[in-house]
DNA sequence: ATCATTGTTCGGCAATACCGAACGGAGATA
DNA sequence: TATCTCCGTTCGGTATTGCCGAACAATGAT
């Protein structure tokens, strides 16, 4: 290996299947794990074992292939414990929700995209899907759109990909959407994401004034954006919460 | 190391570091795990390095402390959707919060101890935290002890620790209470991880017949058990539901 | 019945990752 | 302000560690 910095092989080694094992639905095989990262099968079978023996991994009992295990989902809402940001707008996230009738979302980038720490639900109706720690595409929704526009670094995007008619595909397109969504202080994604789903989203910072997360509503273009552009309460509602949760983070 | 079977040496630390970061809500540095495990803080540095570089840990800026990082909710966010018992079952659940018009959760047992893998809040109000990936003690909730009942394995549980003061903490009187909850084929906890709080919960079994979660409502007393006792009907929604999931596992 | 898979075992070799001491900086104490 | 302690980090020698490739048994498809 030339360069970076000394790792150590078998950890990353074991952070690759894992990786593998969660980017498909579907149960691997020892065979097809080592295709995939080129590695001799013994080797990933002694990887293998040591995580199942950790709890990582879960081996099916019938067919003898791998899946990820129990205690991923146990370290995975650990992380949200840890997580400042969510413990301190966790009760701003509820406000909002009240007060919009709209379903409240809050996350932050990761790898390129938005990752889903908190979800609160539409008041109403239930029958909705948990989405946390879901990712969602960056340049797809508005809760990306603020985090795009306030990371200091360039955005190593995939290329833009279509999820609905209106969805930004251009990169030239996006980078003066990010100009505006960063100069008036809030971002809006209308129908890019979903038919007849708007969303509305504000930058969440720390003391220092980074941008260290988003929150925003979601819902139905006929409540949020009647007029062909969100609504101005709806705005100011997410901005406010958005404000109240940056001062708390100062504290 | 004497017997067991041979496992990779830097892996099961990672593991055990992340266990470690996930216990407590604190961030953890170097010396801190270096003492918790008895190893050289050489050593833990370059795992912790590694486990940086994948994004299974973060390190603070300020501090240099070490927390649990984005990718592990990306992993266990990933795990549900691989759970099958989990995809099988989401429509009975909300099905269930309908009929009953409580909150619903599905669990599977982990260590002792019962692993939420779905929970579906109560239809009217919201202002409940989410609970998916917690981890619920099993002899004081319905869930738990329909998977305690149904573990061939005996429970190496950990000392009953009383929750309140209906929580069963004699060994015997769990025993004789799962006894019970096998032959009936459901259980109830009455205020007994809650004050005010009571739960109903039933087995959902595989193909063949072993016990591999339990599904259940938790709500108010008075709703649930007016009379002291589950209501009948409650009792019946919840065994008609882990009957469908059953049968749907079974296909 | 044959063949091509699968997951698993095992032993030898050497590359690997562990270790312990040393470094520089931050905080607390006096 | 000077001292001291504790922090996270670096580094290089060493032998322990874990990687590898071939052989194995069991399974499923042809």
């Amino acid at each position: 290996m030339i360069g970076v910095a000394e790792t150590i092989q078998s950890v990353e080694r074991a952070a690759a299947i894992l990786r593998l094992l969660a980017s498909g639905t579907r149960q691997l095989g020892v065979a097809e794990l080592a295709r995939a990262l080129g590695l001799p099968k013994g080797t990933l079978h002694g990887i293998l074992r040591t995580l199942v023996h950790v709890g990582f991994v879960e081996q099916d009992e019938t067919t003898g292939k791998y899946r990820l295990g129990a205690t991923l989902l146990h370290l995975g809402s650990s992380y949200l414990d840890v997580n400042e940001l969510r413990a301190r707008s966790l009760n701003w996230a509820d406000g909002l929700a009240v007060r919009s009738r709209e379903s409240v979302w809050i996350g932050t980038l990761h790898e390129g995209q938005v990752l889903v720490i908190h979800h609160v639900f539409r008041p109403d109706d239930s029958m909705q899907v948990l989405q946390v720690g879901a990712h969602l595409p960056a340049h797809a929704t508005a809760l990306g759109k603020v985090l795009l526009a306030g990371d200091p670094y360039g955005e190593p995007l995939t290329p833009l990909a279509p999820c609905t008619k209106k969805t930004i595909v251009d990169r030239d397109a996006l980078d003066r959407e990010l100009e505006l969504v960063a100069a008036r202080g809030w971002a809006a994604d209308m129908e890019e994401l979903e038919e007849g789903e708007v969303s509305i989203a504000a930058p969440i910072k720390d003391r220092r004034g980074v941008v260290v997360g988003a929150i925003g509503i979601r819902g139905a273009i006929e409540r949020l954006a009647p007029h062909g552009e969100p609504g101005r309460d709806y705005v100011s509602y997410v901005r406010d919460a958005a404000r109240a949760v940056s001062r708390e983070l100062a504290r």
